[in-house]
DNA sequence: CACGTAGGTGAACGATCGTTCGCTTATGGT
DNA sequence: ACCATAAGCGAACGATCGTTCACCTACGTG
């Protein structure tokens, strides 16, 4: 009586969409970004975007989702090899390896402002705050939590690949704010 | 023979439209505001912003220009009456003066990346930089000088007038780091 | 005082925006 | 094998974008 759930199908293009998705707004910001452009690098018709995702508000939630997911998945796991005074050191490498190596969702949070999209800006700033959530547990000091969160957000903009490891800038920071392992 | 150099008109609503184009650019970014709101924001006609600037793109230059000129005099008023030790602490509060109480245009540096507009890129890049090279002088060591500007200019996504001063949140960070004055 | 011009208006240009529509295709459950 | 339907296409919708045009107005200069 029940009406089946019926199971979406699985060669679907909505994980190709939302690459294409995290990658160009990444890039390009989100009012920086069409929709035709999206399809276009999805290789699908703008009009098939719509199967998938209700808006282009809502495709930036979906983005951001996945993106604040992963900072957060990436922490837990770190947290979990690590105990004591090497706990922050863990935290902040690993919060820095996923904003330079983990790809585009994770810059999505940092390049796109809540504020950028009115019809989403409530939900966007509550799963900016449920990461930030995370990080005041393991930092309670104010002042230092926002200098690490500072510092370590401003880097995708002067990162370059073939210098320091994020594991090192990690540890490099640290040390100059008196944080050793 | 030479044609004559004719004076700009005084009451030219030049200024206007860039204050109005500072602030729109500063709240919603650039690609988020378009000419005709900054238009409305000045009291005038979308088409009379081009007997002032050539185009959007130019008239984001200038408000950037103006933006690093901005932070560039707050920086060396603070130099020329600080010595030692205390020219540091100096510079960094007046470079947060400047990023949360002067106003929209300093903003509009760090809210605007240069990749955001690629037709005027190479010259925001170039303003950009020669800001980071006065700052380059003051802290040579590399770390300590992304730890510090990467800090600073993430505080207008945090600030609220009412708490610690400027000067206050410039001695907090600075203690953090182990300069001391 | 006459005149040239900077500054401004109102309307429109083609391009592109997010989104919707009707139709076709192909897939998975029964 | 059949059918309901998710997924995708081609085309178009009205709205808005940056910019330009022809024209008007008011001020500084000779």
């Amino acid at each position: 009586m029940v009406a089946a759930a019926r199971a979406p199908r699985q060669n679907s293009r909505r994980a190709v969409v939302l690459d294409a998705a995290a990658r160009l707004f990444a890039e390009r910001g989100y009012h920086g970004t069409s929709i035709r452009d999206i399809a276009a690098a999805a290789g699908i018709t703008p009009a098939a975007i719509y199967s998938h995702f209700a808006s282009k508000a809502g495709l930036l939630v979906a983005v951001y989702e996945e993106g604040v997911g992963r900072i957060a998945a990436a922490l837990d796991a770190a947290l979990e090899n690590a105990s004591g005074p090497a706990r922050l050191q863990a935290a902040c490498a690993a919060h820095l390896e996923t904003l330079l190596e983990g790809g585009d969702y994770a810059q999505v949070v940092l390049r796109v402002w809540p504020r950028d999209v009115p019809e989403a800006a409530a939900r966007l700033r509550r799963l900016r705050d449920s990461y930030e959530a995370r990080f005041r547990r393991l930092v309670p000091d104010k002042h230092l939590r926002l200098l690490l969160l500072g510092a370590m957000n401003a880097a995708p903009g002067w990162y370059r690949p073939g210098g320091e490891s994020p594991r090192e800038i990690a540890r490099l920071f640290l040390d100059r704010v008196g944080v050793h392992d």
